[in-house]
RNA sequence: GCUCCCAUCGUCUAGUGGCCCAGGACGCUGGCCUCUCACGCCGGUAACAGGGGUUCGAAUCCCCUUGGGAGCGCCA
């Protein structure tokens, strides 16, 4: 029976992405629970990177993704650039480790050559899932002899490195997030520890890190959930430390599939481009599959302090844009006005005059969600291209030349002050609430919706007014 | 096919045998903001997948069915 829990040690949790691909939100919600949990415990949150496979880890994927943590505020204390004591942090530098542990393995027969072709594997599995089997390694090479080792190594054949997993064991650990777990070794394959052309796999370096850079909490996708067995084996037999686990539902689209492109997963470049805020997306993850008792926007530190294990859900979860707009709208709300100002971009603030900034960020900040929506009222404000929806050049039609004869002449005695403008008119044309208000705000908007029109006509100004009232 | 995980409003979820003819949030929707829309505020709408047990009592425990997800790779 098996054995678990590490105690004592400092907490540490870990990322380990592979830097083949951009960040998405499935990924991100995994270091961000890793985040929450390391910062709650005052413990080591650790980057590494799973850059075994040499064609596709690319160098600069591997910066995309430390750049993209950052920005969302997920630093990490240990790893690439921040340092640690169990460097190096990217795999593909950690060659001479793996290579002393491949050779413990081997020489205490815990792992074997095998020369079965990747082609004769392909088939062998065909074979077994046509016959209702499982596509489990045979263990054709298992028992060879080693004489037949030697010889089919002189002749120079590829060979893979298996780890031997014995049968008719159970292995057993205690998941954080989904309890007692228990696994027969019948149901597990001798399987690939090192590649043919020499590097690790998968279920040997990561594991081999975990232990080595002493991680203690591996929170992952329930992906893992049952190559965990493989990996505590293989742990066990080496004499390293096992961390803890836990398995996180993962999630999934709209359509009740894992996460995709498809299926309307951004990247954390694309959401950072449309002006998604770290704390929008921070506040809509850490919520996606785990609940907090209080519904407002937190910081960072208050998402870890509240963070639980124990209150994550179990079942898939399924990503929807409109509860992230709804944090995305909070987080803007929230946002310092000096920064939401920053956040606004070059092109609001080169239509914005100076001296109005801080008018402009108050009067839009309720009705906007991305800068772009803040580029239309600046545009809207200061510009003179002003663009007119069908439905207010309806409003300004049946509200008729004379109403907007009497709102100039209202504009030229009271300047820019919205309220004595309205009331003017509405005195003198005897109109009031949507007949009133919603021509003058087509006209000088041309929406019928925005925000606050006392807040936005001094920033129009009485000129621009003027002009936008003559039709 | 085998093994494992999972199942409460449209969505994210609370709920660990009685406090639940099920609570919150998003969405949608009604009202209010002594005259528009939006913003904001206050209400409303809507769910325990199905069937068997166990129990005085089940959303909560057990079994089966159904449905979803994952793994079984020289991918990570």
């Amino acid at each position: 029976m098996a054995s678990f829990t590490m105690t004592a040690r400092p907490f540490k949790t870990r990322f380990a992405p592979s830097p083949t691909g951009l960040l998405h939100l499935g990924n991100i919600r995994t270091a961000l629970f890793n985040f929450l949990l390391a910062r709650q415990a005052q413990g080591t949150f650790l980057l590494r990177l799973e850059d075994t496979d040499a064609l596709r880890g690319h160098e600069k994927y591997a910066r995309a993704l430390e750049q993209d943590l950052r920005w969302l505020g997920l630093a990490w204390n240990e790893g690439p650039e921040a340092g640690g004591q169990h460097g190096p942090y990217a795999q593909s530098e950690r060659g001479s480790i793996y290579k002393e542990y491949f050779a413990a393995l081997e020489s205490r027969g815990l792992a074997y050559p095998c020369f079965c072709s990747e082609h004769e594997l392909a088939i062998a599995r065909k074979t077994a899932l046509a016959a209702h089997r499982p596509p489990r390694y045979s263990g054709k090479c298992r028992a060879l002899l080693p004489q037949e080792v030697q010889a089919r190594f002189a002749r120079a054949e590829p060979a893979t490195l298996r780890f031997r997993v014995e049968e008719g064991k159970t292995v057993e650990f205690e998941d954080k997030v989904r309890g007692w777990q228990v696994f027969s070794t019948d149901d597990i394959g001798d399987y690939v520890i090192r590649r043919s052309d020499g590097t690790p796999a998968f279920f040997f370096c990561n594991a081999i890190d975990d232990a080595l850079m002493e991680v203690t909490l591996v929170v992952r996708g329930e992906d893992h959930l049952t190559n965990t067995p493989r990996q505590i084996l293989l742990l066990q037999a080496l004499g390293l430390p096992l961390p803890d686990y836990a398995h996180i539902a993962l999630v999934v689209g709209a359509d009740g599939a894992p996460l995709s492109k498809r299926s309307g997963s951004k990247s954390v470049q694309e959401l950072r481009a449309s002006g998604f805020l770290p704390l929008a997306i921070n506040n809509y993850l850490a919520r996606l599959g785990h609940t907090y008792d209080a519904n407002a926007l937190m910081s960072l530190n208050a998402l870890a302090e509240n963070f639980g294990l124990s209150r994550l859900g179990r079942a898939p979860a399924r990503y929807d844009e409109t509860q992230l707009m709804h944090w995305q709208h909070e987080a803007v709300l929230h946002l310092p006005s000096e920064s939401l100002w920053t956040w606004m971009g070059e092109a609001v603030h080169t239509l914005v005059p100076m001296e109005k900034r801080e008018e402009f960020t108050a009067a839009v900040r309720a009705n906007i969600s991305f800068p772009a929506d803040a580029l239309r009222w600046a545009q809207i404000v200061f510009t003179d291209q002003l663009v007119v929806s069908h439905a207010a050049r309806e409003a300004m039609t049946t509200a008729g030349q004379e109403f907007f004869a009497t709102a100039r002449q209202a504009l030229e005695k009271h300047g820019a002050d919205f309220k004595a403008v309205s009331e003017t008119l509405r005195q003198t044309r005897a109109v009031s609430g949507k007949a009133l208000f919603q021509p003058l705000r087509a006209a000088l908007m041309g929406e019928l919706d925005g925000p606050e029109m006392a807040k936005l006509l001094p920033l129009i100004g009485v000129e621009r007014a003027r002009k936008r009232l003559s039709i």
